[in-house]
RNA sequence: GGGUAGGUUGAGCAGGUGGUGAGCUCCGCUGACUGUAGAUCAGCCGUCUUUCGACUGUGGGGGUUCGAUUCCCUCCCUGCCCA
């Protein structure tokens, strides 16, 4: 039986930068590459077509909501997510580690795993390794995350070094579980900002013999500072480890320069969808608040330099005027923007990690 | 013409039957958002002041009173009913 994905990177000469091209059950994905967030099997407010426009190539869904709805055996006998969702590229799932960390008031960790209070009607909701990965194995994805346990920054060194154990364990007990071999299978390093802790908690998960290593604990709360020093502590352990590497929940164009350099090929964030659904743009000008007066009377597009439909067709002042009016279209129109300017950055950043002009680009 | 209910800060309301009306929701202004409990949330939103605070404001005018949104007179405006 072939490994379930193939992943082929080299290095590209900016820090610890690679490019690399990523072989799944369903397409192949260049990186560094962004997903578009769907969690509940749905990119909010676009359509399959609106992301292969945008220039999307792989999807992340939510195992936590699309378990509690519609239900990982519904989605099985309508023939999986992919045909459910009418996406045929490439998906990853998460795991509901991160609602272990959203859901903060509305759950209780213990070792063997994390129970919900359903935030639909408050039912309860168990979710071990073991059920994180089965639920994954029937909603195919091509590729699972382990169910990790996720704190805060705010967590004391003592609360993040359980976690990190928990997760270790966990991380165990996920692989022992999986059953589909045409299914990859992520694991996540955790221990917050503690370079000790994430060494530790990098060494263990690099043991193991997942398809993929995903950093989280990230983007919850700290400073930019201490997450570039996260990534380094990572980056430097990992060393030349040849799997794809995945930085959870990032995130802004900023945040990618950093994280590219430090040798990152995945990222997803619900950033530019939840940015564009609040009437905010991210242009080649600058962040653009659809709510701020004076755009009422600005003819131009969102952004000039993007040929996405939403620059194409509309200008600033009628996507303003859809937002102060709380109509729909600007959901998609905004959305469309802010992945295709998201997904058009990955690709400028790939094309300067071939041809050089990286440090350019970021400024 | 008669009757009746009303007129409160851009809008819609709450409150207030002689002794502190700036309270709410919209609208408006400015921010925030990072593995989606998020088409959400926060601050501001009469005037002056960075703040503290001061001042103004209950349709117009007049009256009674130490004091009126409240009581009296009058006028204007709106809804409804009857002619």
């Amino acid at each position: 039986m072939p490994p379930p994905i193939s992943f082929e990177a080299r290095p590209a000469g900016i820090g610890r930068a690679r490019l690399g091209r990523l072989e799944t059950p369903h397409g192949a994905v260049d990186t560094p590459q962004f997903m578009p967030v769907g969690t509940q099997a749905t990119v909010k407010a676009v359509t399959p077509r609106d992301l292969r426009e945008a220039g999307t190539t792989i999807l992340l869904g939510n195992t936590y909501h699309l378990s509690l709805r519609p239900g990982e055996g519904r989605i099985a006998r309508l023939g999986g997510l992919h045909k459910f969702m009418a996406w045929d590229g490439p998906i990853l799932t998460d795991s509901g580690g991160y609602q272990v960390f959203s859901l903060g008031h509305l759950r209780t960790v213990d070792d063997d795993g994390v129970t919900f209070a359903s935030h639909l009607d408050g039912s309860v909701v168990r979710l071990t390794p073991e059920r994180a990965i089965a639920i994954q194995e029937a909603l195919g994805s091509d590729i699972a995350m382990v169910l990790d346990h996720l704190v805060g920054s705010e967590a004391s060194l003592d609360e993040a070094a359980a976690a990190v154990e928990r997760t270790h364990a966990w991380a165990g007990r996920s692989l022992e579980s999986r059953q589909r071999p045409d299914q990859a299978v992520f694991g996540i390093i955790q221990g917050g900002v503690d370079r000790s802790l994430r060494q530790a908690s990098t060494r263990a998960i690099a043991e193991l013999p997942f398809d993929g290593i995903a950093i989280g604990g990230l983007s919850v709360g700290e400073s930019k500072v201490d997450m570039a020093s996260a990534l380094d502590t990572v980056a430097e352990t990992l060393a030349d480890d040849p799997r794809p590497r995945y930085l959870m929940g990032v995130g802004s164009p900023e945040d990618f320069f950093v994280a590219i350099a430090h040798g990152v090929d995945l990222f997803d964030c619900v950033l530019p969808t939840r940015l564009a659904r609040h009437g905010q743009l991210w242009t080649s000008e600058g962040r653009l608040r659809l709510a701020n007066s004076a755009v009422q009377d600005d003819p131009r597009p969102a952004d000039p330099a993007c040929g996405c439909e939403t620059c194409r067709d509309y200008s600033r002042a009628y996507l303003a005027h859809l937002f102060r009016a709380g109509e729909l279209l600007v959901h998609r129109l905004t959305s469309v923007h802010n992945l295709t300017y998201t997904l058009d950055l990955m690709r400028a950043i790939r094309q300067a990690l071939t041809d050089g002009g990286y440090e350019a680009l970021r400024d």
